[in-house]
DNA sequence: CTGAAAGCGCTAACAG
DNA sequence: CTGTTAGCGCTTTCAG
């Protein structure tokens, strides 16, 4: 028998059913719907595949014909290493995933790199919707993605109309935590934040940087920080707000003492995630500063390594995030998606909770509010 | 006009041609070869489009038609939960995505769960090429994946004839680590390892079991410890080794506890991965027991938390792993794949890491082999 | 620089 | 239970 030996795919649904004898949808039967035909034909069929050397029926084609992917894409953030290592972001993954396995879809990294206009691999994906989580809000694959006629749900952005979203109240969150600090009596404060634009800036942060920030999370909390103690009668522009690009615990640190180098008076180091602060309490205790008794140190996530150090913080249900997003996105009774009427707003619980980095200041008298 | 409003995608390139008045192929250049018209014309294609809410040329289509589908897919074992909170697992990932990333193709990740018999979604994915990370040597979906005609990369697998392969040596490795223990003088071991098969065992593991596992790199590592060590004249059948289904800190306690209840004498335990040796060096300080002096604790793998904890180690390039299985699967010039003389197996480098947690046992006279 | 022709490989009615 | 008929939406020679 003359048949090539190792050229691979040669075989397709229609050759086998030539081979056969049969017709293409008997062979498609086979596969997708065993029921439809006899076990002996569907046997026969399956064997002569074998011999043949057909795979199965190709899943691209299957995908055009069904319109059905099989897979939804998730947009991150810039760089992956980042997202690797950023247990938050790792949680709404493991999240997204998931949801995901539980309805038998895949979940594609969307590469988007920063910088470059390269849209077209969000123009290429193959799937059947899209999670965009913490992008930037001028982020040119956003709007690719808000271009492709799938349903979309985004994580952690500002509300778009129609679109799905789902977010926790990073409002409320961060007003309960600033009430926390200011209740102990904390005026002198300090902020560490992460990156605002995809511009870098390690260094302080203007306020007008801080109100144009494009990272939405980062704006809101800090928004909202500022409005809280500006009830209280502090001064916002007197408030010194480092930033950093890069979100590790060593940067964490450098803001730290770049913030306490330049405001030695600050009695409270506000960050607006745990990594930061945790690297805060690293470059605190370098100081021989004693944590919370000559500083306070709060968090923002509530990842496990804050909880270990018992952190002061604001826990948010990260894997919940990306859970609810893929349920979102999978929900088969949600059709007609895009329509601003059926919109669907999430908004997540959180929680502060209160750690052993926050304390009264020592100078300061304090001011209660309850009995 | 009487356009419908909101039927999405009932735009398609051909009827955009036919709007225009141009063919098809002009469209399709607008899009994918700009060169190939005047700026005017591909000006007033895009106008029309975005007029027409025509969103691009459908990804799905296009991979058909390019027999390229712009993603690899990536099967990893079991539960995802477990692979987003290894730290090895995930820089196999991150390691990967890069790769992917600077290719311009995305990742998607393959739902495969345990026990069920849906190797569809493995047949159902629209990718070029797989990844097989870490599966047990008996699991349907590697075997599903093999089918595919894609090529294919399997990392810390057991070589497969024709097909490509990523992986540190093992044996190697876990040789030198168990000479540096018996030079230490170690000869009552005790060890601790990730599950070994699919079914769950919690506890003592037959050597039997041990030798029979499904999961290769538990098992390479077992088989190489038992050697070095009969060797140097241990009976291998005297030596505990507690079996774990779970990969936590935890549970790397519990084994650890389970093995010293039985086993007090052991002056050395020799654990399979870092995570379950961190685990067990807390239980080691929960018994009160010194490491080293009193224990000595060694891990595999080198992860972050590893070195924090200045652990003995094998150090092996997680991420490395990862990047090089994207790169062989990317690399344009390795075409004509599955032919088994053209087969690339790579060896990674791995490096034993002296931390503070091993030491000569307390009571036993040193074996020096050098001056 | 533009158009016509020819499928990529498959599934989904709808009849028989 | 099986076959016929029609595309899914796109790219790509190859001529003009």
């Amino acid at each position: 028998m003359g048949r090539p030996i190792r050229t691979r795919r040669q075989a397709t649904l229609a050759s086998l059913a030539a081979e056969l004898g049969v017709s293409r949808t008997t062979v498609s039967n086979a596969y997708n719907r065993p029921d439809q035909l006899s076990p002996e034909l569907r046997k026969r069929v399956l064997d002569t595949a074998r011999k043949l050397g057909y795979p199965g029926p190709d899943p691209v084609a299957r995908s055009l014909r069904t319109r059905k992917a099989g897979a939804i894409g998730l947009l991150l953030t810039e760089n992956l290493s980042y997202a690797f290592r950023d247990p938050a972001a790792l949680g709404v993954l493991e999240g997204l995933a998931l949801a995901c396995e539980d309805a038998g879809v895949g979940v594609q990294l969307v590469p988007a790199r920063p910088g470059e206009e390269d849209v077209a691999t969000v123009h290429r994906a193959g799937v059947d919707g899209f999670v965009v989580y913490s992008v930037p809000d001028d982020d040119p694959h956003l709007n690719a993605v808000l271009q492709r006629p799938v349903p979309t749900v985004i994580i952690d952005q500002p509300v778009l109309s129609g679109v799905d979203r789902v977010a926790p109240d990073d409002a409320a969150a961060m007003t309960t935590l600033a009430y926390h600090l200011i209740e102990l009596g904390h005026r002198e404060i300090g902020v560490l934040c992460m990156r605002l634009s995809r511009d870098r800036n390690d260094g302080f942060a203007s306020r007008d940087r801080q109100e144009k920030a494009h990272y939405h999370v980062q704006r809101t909390r800090l928004t909202t920080l500022a409005e809280s103690f500006e009830a209280v009668g502090v001064d916002w522009s007197t408030v010194p707000v480092v930033e950093r690009f890069e979100h590790t615990l060593d940067e964490g640190a450098s803001a730290a003492r770049q913030l306490l180098d330049a405001n030695p008076q600050v009695t409270a180091i506000i960050c607006t995630s745990d990594i930061l602060a945790l690297g805060a309490l690293n470059e605190a205790q370098r100081r021989g500063l004693r944590v919370p008794a000559d500083l306070s140190i709060t968090g923002f996530d509530g990842i496990a390594d804050a909880e270990r150090a018992e952190l002061t913080t604001v826990y948010q249900p990260v894997r919940e995030k990306g859970r609810s997003a893929g349920n979102l996105l999978l929900d088969p009774t949600r059709r007609g998606q895009g329509n601003p009427l059926n919109q669907q707003i999430i908004t997540l619980e959180t929680e502060l909770r209160i750690g052993k980095t926050s304390a009264p200041p020592r100078t300061a008298e304090q001011h209660w509010f309850g009995p």
